[in-house]
Parts: C-alpha cells; structure tokens; sequence
DNA sequence: CGGTAATTTGAGCCATTTCAAACTGTGTGG
DNA sequence: CCACACAGTTTGAAATGGCTCAAATTACCG
C-alpha cells in the first residue's frame, strides 16, 4: 500500500533515478535483492525507468500484458471495473512493490498512479528470458507471489464479513504496518489516497468511509491530521475491531 | 472449484490411487505435467498419498506449513474466521489444484475436504530441495499462483461490488467453465458444497443465497436438479448479470 | 484570500440480515 | 421397500447497516 505527506514524498523522490541498477535504493526491498551484482548488470539492461504524473494510467485492464514494473517511489492503485462504473481497488503498491505478477497474456486490472511515480519497466519477453537463466529471481517471485495471494485472502475475509469500522480498522493499521516495514514514519500514517479510493478499496461508499472516520475520531482511536494523514492513538481498540472478536469503541 | 454427483464421484475416485506419478490421472492437468519422467520418478519418491473424509480438516490456519499438497479427486474449500465465528471461504478446490503455493511460514487459511478427498502431499523441505533443481517446476508454480492471484482479483471485485445476484451468477458460471476446463459436465452443474459454504463464499447468509436462487429460477434463468445440481437454463441473462452492466431478469 | 474539488454531514430508503418457522430431500432403520 | 427423522434448505416478517441523494463544510492550491 502506498504513503504520502511532504516528508516521505520527498525521500521517495530522492530514491535512485537513473542510476544502475546496483545503486537503486529501492533494490534491498523489491525483487532485486535476489540477484548477484553481475546478474543485476544484465537486469539493468533490460529496465528502462519510466515516470508517471499523478493519475495517470499505467496500463488498463484487458491489455497486452507487454510490460512488468517495480515501482521506485511514488504510489499505485490497481482498479476493477464493472461496465457501470461500480469499481474495485484490488490493492495500493508502495515503493518497492512488484506490478504485473500474473504473467498472463493480458492485464488482469488496471494500474494508475496515486501520486507522481517512477516506475523501472522490463519487457515481459526480456524478463522471461532473464527468468530462465536467473532460478534465484523465479524464486524470489514466487515468494513475492505468495505473499499477495495471502494479502489477498485477507482482503476477501474484510470484504465479505467486516463491518465498515472494523474495515477501516484494518486498513489503517495495515498502512501502518507497511510504512514501517518500509522506513517510513508509521504513526502518523499517511494516506496518499482518495476517500474514493479508500471506498473502493473496502467495498464502501465515500460517505461510508467519512462517517465511519468520524465515529473513530469521536472514540479516540484515531486523529486526522489534515486530510491526508492519520494518527492512530488506541492500538488497543484497533487491534480489537481488525480481530472482529466483539464491538465496544 | 470443486463439484459433485453420483456420476462424477465415480469419475474422480477412479483416478490414480497408489500408482506412481507417471500414471497418475491428474497429471496433464497439475502441477506435474511440468515434468519430464525422470523427474516425475524423483518426485514420486517424496510424495504421499493421503485421504480425507468428508468433513474432515486438512490443515488448519496457524498451523506450521509442513505440507504442500496436490488435490487428486474429492473437493476440499479453504476458510478464514474471525474469533466471533464469522467465516469467510476463500476458495473451491477441484482435482488438479494445488494446495499451500504460499510457501510461508504457517498457513494463513484451514483446508477442510468438502466430500471424501484424496490428495498427494509432498512434504515441505522435500519439495524447496525439489524446487532447487527442477525450475520447470518453479515456473510451473508461478504460472499456478499468478493464475489464483487473478482469480482473488475477481473474488474481490464480487465481494466489493456485486448484488447478490451477480454474485451468485459469477459464481454459478465460474462453477460450470471449471468443470468443463476439467472434464466433467458443465451444464447440469454439480454443487458439492452446502449453501452456507457458497454463503461464506460469495459473502452473503444462506438465506439470502437461498432466495436468490429461488429468483433465478422464477425467472428460468437456472433449474435446480436437486439440491447438489443446477441446470443453467439462460446463459444470456447469467452473463448479462456477470457483467453487472444494468438489471433485468 | 477566493475558487474549486474533496470531504463531511443529514435524512430517508433499500438490499441484505436476523430471527423464527415451515418444508424437503436424503439416508436410515424397521 | 417404505415410513421416519434429521439436517439442510426454503420461506416469512421485521430490523438494520450501509447506500443514495442532496446540501453544507473544509482543505488545498494558485
């Protein structure tokens, strides 16, 4: 999931830029960490960085899949969309993050950029050659793989059976979570994403998410510090309502 | 997904039992099918048949993931629950389906056989110094979990945004496209599972499911066959409803 | 400091849930 | 082979959490 205030946005920018892929300082958390120095020069080779504006689209659902990313800073929503307009966002990807996993022949959800991002690009026929020769990198994938299938059953447990509060619940404390496993300030959290989106996220309405923001502000579990920025101050109360045991906050 | 009737039990429980790997029925379909012979004789020394009775836990979440397991016939549905009891299914296995591709530390879901199940187990350790030498295999893994990636995608964009009626649409349909990618009847629908797994599944009460299959089938959309099998009378209108452009039937 | 989009708040409504009761299919024992 | 019994399913009626539509605030940006 992905972050924003003024001071993270900033460190996310200074991150690697058209450096080699031995200097990126994104290298220790995304896939790259699997690989030898001499197996990153021949990766380097491939990646091209790309940039995208504040809500630009990456790709759309049903595309050719031509291309995979790891994202360098920045942040990413990925979106389904029902003919209507009903939509889904199936998750956030934060600096460090794999976009394009599913290796199918086209995209299985459209991604779009939060904030402004850089992204480092492989050509899908490039990667699968490199995959052949570099095992360590399958692996890692693997790995990177499962993790998101995990996150997504988790997704589907807050869908199909929490509460809007206990859904917010999760949610802030699991942007929490990552901000520190990524080195960001994890207390006050940052949301870099919409009310909308957050909405969509959690399979509920704006006002939904608004309201049920006040109901936790009114309880003191949580202080908006402006719109985009979070203080989560019962841990207590929100570890209870994300394990769903029994109401009370 | 998994299904179920008199003819199609027979069909699954005839399958490979006690044969090496090399015969074993559900080969071309598993992960296996990666597999040269003489690798497949290696495999088959790590691995071991095991059954499940109907009812039965597989393994439970928490659990340490000593195992990985390949479904040969039977049906098995994964859950998560929350301490209150509320449950959420996050999956239908059918014969082919691999079990445990989250190669992590324990499980993050229970597995329990939703009819009488056998399945192959491969033991942990075994199966990484497998991995080790066999990147086919890897390769077949990934593909495997990118595969159960897109589909916890749709699962969320259901769970998020469909009616009750999509749901049970998209779940029907999904149902009868995997038994015909599988080999066994596609119309006549088999439903091996209860009303409160597809409920938990679909994120719905069993009431509500049970309603909306009464309104599908005033509007002769689908004919029950019993309670275990559906008939899918109007494709047209379960696509319509997939879709989930605007209502009609 | 104003303009504009995003967010919050309000009021009424509706799909789904909840609680409760009737039904039905399935498997069993006589 | 049939009647019985029980679990699973269906139906009914009332309650409700979250939604919809609409308006008021607020935050952010130039």
């Amino acid at each position: 999931m992905g972050y924003s205030n003024a001071l993270q946005t900033r460190a996310w920018h200074a991150q690697a830029f058209g450096k080699p892929c031995a200097n990126c300082g994104i290298r220790s958390i995304g896939i790259c960490a699997a690989l030898e120095p001499g197996e990153l020069e021949r990766l380097h080779r491939i990646v091209k960085e790309t940039r995208f504006a504040e809500g630009q689209s990456i790709f759309s659902e049903g595309d050719p899949a031509e291309s995979l990313f790891n994202v360098l800073s920045g942040a990413v929503r990925l979106v389904k969309l029902l003919p209507d307009g009903r939509r889904q966002v199936t998750g956030f990807l934060m600096p460090g993050a794999f976009l394009g996993i599913a290796l199918n022949s086209t995209y299985a959800y459209s991604a779009e950029a939060i904030l402004d991002t850089k992204l480092c690009r492989f050509g899908r026929r490039e990667i699968e050659g490199l995959l052949k020769d570099l095992p360590h990198l399958e692996h890692r994938l693997l790995g990177e793989a499962a993790n998101e299938l995990v996150a997504a059953q988790d997704q589907m447990l807050l869908l199909g059976r929490k509460t809007a509060k206990e859904r917010l619940a999760s949610f802030l404390v699991c942007l929490s979570r990552n901000a520190k496993r990524h080195g960001f300030p994890d207390n006050p959290v940052a949301l870099p994403m919409s009310r909308t989106d957050i909405a969509d996220f959690l399979g509920l309405t704006t006002e939904t998410v608004s309201r049920t923001f006040t109901r936790l502000r009114q309880a003191k579990v949580v202080a908006l510090e402006g719109n985009a920025m979070v203080r989560l101050l019962d841990r207590r109360a929100l570890d209870d309502l994300i394990a769903g045991g029994d109401e009370e906050a």
